[in-house]
DNA sequence: CTCTTGTTTAACTAATTGGTTAAAATATAT
DNA sequence: ATATATTTTAACCAATTAGTTAAACAAGAG
């Protein structure tokens, strides 16, 4: 399943063609001909809808980046234990990641191009509630800490340990293909997920 | 410190500056322009020394991957356990991309764009030994198992999972530095790295 | 000092690129 | 059927870009 453009129009089109090359070429290193290309439009057709380059990418974060915390935030259930919120977590990101790899690839390339259109967007979505995403993470793991579900593990490092783990994968999906002959990939990805319940769930919980 | 062009001359500088803009924009964004200038040198250079953007490029990934799977092998001592094997594998890699951040986003940035130069640089660099590093860290896991000291966790999916802990923070550090309000970023590497040993230590030792 | 080699530069060329435009085609309303 | 609005297109323009070149400069050898 792609990126929620789920309408077949020339705009749908052109917004699902452009995510695919920037995420491969970034901003600059994307071609607007190349962007129709794909799009099986004219190239004035994206001036047309969206004005200039720079538009339409921001339209591309913005998509992609309130997709994905929306789908996070209706992950959480703060009536659950801090270890089945921190287990819903890892699955609802897991299951975004795997249906949409190109979300996390867009944020890291965004990340290195230190884009003005990145921070907006992303200032825009994920820190729109009261309670910024991150910061409600933290929150589910000092509780487990006080509640003496988890060690005593520093809350921010955990966040990053656990966000990483599950992000890594689809990142580096070219390079780990690669480099560990994975044959059978929904297999290998059924079991990474289990794995890394279990790694982090080992290296959190206090026995 | 920066990555191993310690010669201070024209083609290291453009060598440097190249490092840099590809880091930022990849390839096709990069500008030779932008290369000449962050250098001070003229922009014919670029094509007296390296004759054409993507030679330049090559050029730029071997030197890159090349220092880095150095730095790596001589992390390795084989006589030692399977646990201090990996921390120090563990600590080799953190202390690399702590010194070279640019490397895991390189790299990264290469695997988004299917760039078949990054093909050709990580097949000459990173499997040129007879026991490639990646296979050479599943040996030391499955010695690990074997003896007991590990448990019995997929190999392939906890070198995953160790690499992408140690490299997550590094590629990314401006999403982290944001969404963490870290002040004393020195302060928290030091703790990341004993985070991270902490981390995957209670998730892979046998208790 | 002279000659040769290597380095560096300003100016240039040709191709590429983002963006524009007027006209044609299509869809919609009456 | 006609008029209007929207969408789409081929062709175009100006700016940008990678790459080239002849000449000037610097370094080295004899």
């Amino acid at each position: 399943m792609e990126i929620a453009f789920d309408e077949s129009s020339p705009q749908k089109e052109i917004l699902r063609a452009a995510l695919k090359e920037f995420v491969e070429y970034g901003q600059k290193g994307a071609r607007m001909q190349s962007i129709a290309d794909r799009a099986n439009v004219n190239k004035a057709l994206l001036h047309y809808y969206f004005s200039n380059k720079q538009n339409l990418h921001r339209e591309v974060l913005h998509r992609v980046f309130r997709m994905a915390i929306n789908s996070i935030y209706q992950s959480i259930d703060e009536a659950d234990s801090p270890e089945n919120q921190i287990r819903g977590i890892i699955r609802a990101y897991f299951s975004l990641f795997r249906q949409n790899p190109a979300i996390p690839r867009l944020m890291l390339l965004e990340l290195n191009a230190n884009s003005s259109d990145f921070i907006e967007a992303f200032t825009q979505v994920f820190q729109a509630d009261t309670v910024p995403f991150p910061q409600k993470m933290i929150q589910i793991i000092e509780d487990g800490i006080e509640r003496g579900i988890f060690r005593p593990v520093n809350p921010r490092q955990a966040l990053l340990s656990t966000l990483g783990t599950v992000a890594f994968y689809f990142i580096a999906r070219p390079f780990a293909r690669q480099v560990l002959s994975i044959e059978n990939e929904d297999q290998f990805i059924e079991e990474r997920l289990e794995h890394i319940q279990d790694l982090i769930f080992h290296g959190l919980i206090k026995e």
